[in-house]
DNA sequence: ACTGAAATTTGAATCGATCCAACAAAAATG
DNA sequence: CATTTTTGTTGGATCGATTCAAATTTCAGT
């Protein structure tokens, strides 16, 4: 029985019910938080005149103020929300971080602001025990407002380097190297380079300048992995095009567009991010090319997409789900330590790479 | 400079700075949140000790309770949180209401649980101003406990009828006419349906009785919208064999395997949704049948994977997004009103429906 | 110096619960 | 029947802020 007045002013709290049914607030509060400890006949009554008020059991917000600890964790990026459901990278890591929500029966908060004011604000005033960063872009900023929080926070993808930082990456080098290795052992020598950025705002190709002065070192690092590695092989990596892009459509195709309007057209392509890859392969059959018959291509991150596509992609695989569950449970069972943590990558061999054209 | 004590036992409080810097909570309260009204001098000097004590700023958790608004809505389901990030349906039904959380500054409150205590202990807890209900299934106790909150909340894909619930659903009838007109008027005459559920935990054929006794009414109206249509072509719907599926592979395999058993195969399948329809295609390719040539299939949803298989779906398609964007906007300007909206829906022609083989 | 208006600051009240030491009543023990 | 133990209940303190009416200070104008 619903009370008559649904739509009364002040909603009902526990100190009405407690009044109303002539015990203490203590009592009244026992009887919905600790019911076993309130004797049956005294639990019921006041249970019945709650449902007869229309309680609608004790408000979290009182509750939070008490108890301090939010049950939820936060998952913050400087993109708006949608790119949680929309980019395949970042649904793989939700997913491993759902995973260990579900596993405590934490709630997950989405917050977001590509607006800065926003994300300041949305930053200070999140309901959350802890936060996640994606620091896909203007991560140094999202870092710096969460530090101030003085809660828990685990940095992902963290592109540059900070010690004092809990975070979670792979091993830029040796997938790199794989990557590379892979293809020169495919009999490839002419190579071009999709790169992540190297610092914010930035498209094009990049110059030894440029990628000395790296503000992003997961850029760097997967760089020099596969100019380490084909170096092996005695290729010179002075001559390889190495074009900067936004990860996204737009400069992406410009980038294959200038590295294609060279003399020597590459017949292999590193690209640092599955994305970029994928893009490419869309660009490359439409310009009638054979993948990999004209143009062999590995991609980075190891998306599922991936695996889909025509010809499915060869990748560095991340562990994905394993990064998205650890860097949840980094901020679940948080000790007040600084973790920083480098997981393998693996090889994918699928059909976007063969062996080089001989002649 | 932070503090010498970073782990300090309590952590530091507004009324702290205040002492410290020798004003009234008030003043320092105001530095924070209205810097504006305070003297500059003041206001420098209560920051200046406020960064020189480590303040993490004004905790959420106090103002929550003097404010009342937690500026995030919650999105509810009694599938796992991962849900949100694989379900086709569920990705684009977050784009929208993401698209209306931004564009407010609002967060998103993911929460879940499979498991029953959870799930009510999730819900009467979780910190937000509002919820999203996702009623796939088990969706009636999903909104029982979500009333007792007395918060505003809107369901969606409500299966049942309830006129004291705001929701937002499509017009189930109208949408299976228009798949079903699209196959009797390319001649087809033999059909099959792939269900979604009349009750819980049920498959395998469906009787009269069962459709009947429907729980579901959308399941029960898109039936009604197949027949009747298939009706005003002289087709006897007594005949059609309808398989209950519970919306997995599982299922509807084994649907498929209970259909293409019996004498007169279908040469169309009325699916309820992409979801089965994607399945059904899959299993109808290895059995080495040809789409459209040997069976025409229409779906229900109008997810994007739809658009992107081999051949690409023709189905009916929700304004999926704009469902989001509306459900999340009746919780953001919530007036306390029960409204209910039924949006339109569109027949989308791609290559897997064609004529029927005449003969 | 005096006055009234405007600008600041104060401090008590409030938001809605939980916790816990102290007390009271009932039950068990000697 | 007195004493201890057990079980239940009470009400004040607390969580960490914001709000607002009242008090105080500042300042322009005379």
């Amino acid at each position: 029985m619903a009370s008559l007045l649904e739509g009364q002013a002040r909603p009902i709290r526990l100190a009405d019910i407690a009044k109303a049914a002539g015990v203490s607030h203590g009592t009244a509060s026992n009887v919905f938080s600790r019911p076993e400890i309130v004797r049956a006949e005294v639990r019921e009554r006041v249970k019945a005149v709650a449902e007869q008020m229309g309680y609608a059991g004790p408000d979290p917000k009182g509750r939070l103020l008490r108890a301090g600890k939010v049950n939820a964790i936060g998952v913050a990026t400087t993109e708006p929300l949608s790119y949680f459901f929309d980019d395949p990278f970042a649904r793989v890591m939700m997913g491993g971080i759902s995973e260990a929500c579900d596993a405590t029966g934490a709630g997950i908060a989405l917050v977001s602001a590509a607006n800065q004011e926003k994300l300041a604000w949305n930053i200070q005033s999140a309901l959350v025990d802890g936060f996640i960063l994606f620091c896909i872009e203007g991560g140094s900023r999202l870092v710096d407002l969460t530090r101030e929080r003085r809660l828990p926070f685990v940095a992902l993808e963290l592109g540059f380097q900070d010690e004092t930082v809990s975070a979670i990456g792979v091993d830029n080098v040796a997938g790199a190297r794989l990557a590379a290795r892979h293809l020169a052992e495919l009999g490839h020598r002419r190579f071009a380079v999709l790169s992540l950025a190297f610092a914010d705002n930035r498209t094009g190709f990049a110059t030894p300048d440029i990628v000395r002065g790296a503000l992003y070192t997961g850029t760097r690092d997967r760089l020099a992995g596969y100019f380490e590695e084909l170096a092996r092989f005695g290729i010179d990596t002075t001559k390889i095009p190495v074009y900067e892009t936004e990860n996204e459509e737009k400069s992406t195709r410009a980038g294959l567009e200038a590295i294609f309007a060279k003399d020597e057209p590459p017949t292999a392509i590193l690209a640092m991010s599955d994305r970029m890859a994928l893009i490419a392969i869309d660009w490359l059959k439409a310009r009638g090319l054979d993948i990999p018959g004209d143009v062999s291509i590995v991609g980075f991150d190891g998306v599922p997409d991936g695996a889909l596509c025509t010809p499915a992609l060869t990748t560095i695989a991340q562990p994905i789900t394993e990064i998205g569950r650890r860097a949840a449970r980094m901020i679940l069972d948080h000790d007040g330590t600084v973790r920083r943590e480098t997981m393998g990558v693996e090889l994918i061999v699928r059909a976007s790479t063969g062996p080089a054209r001989t002649g």
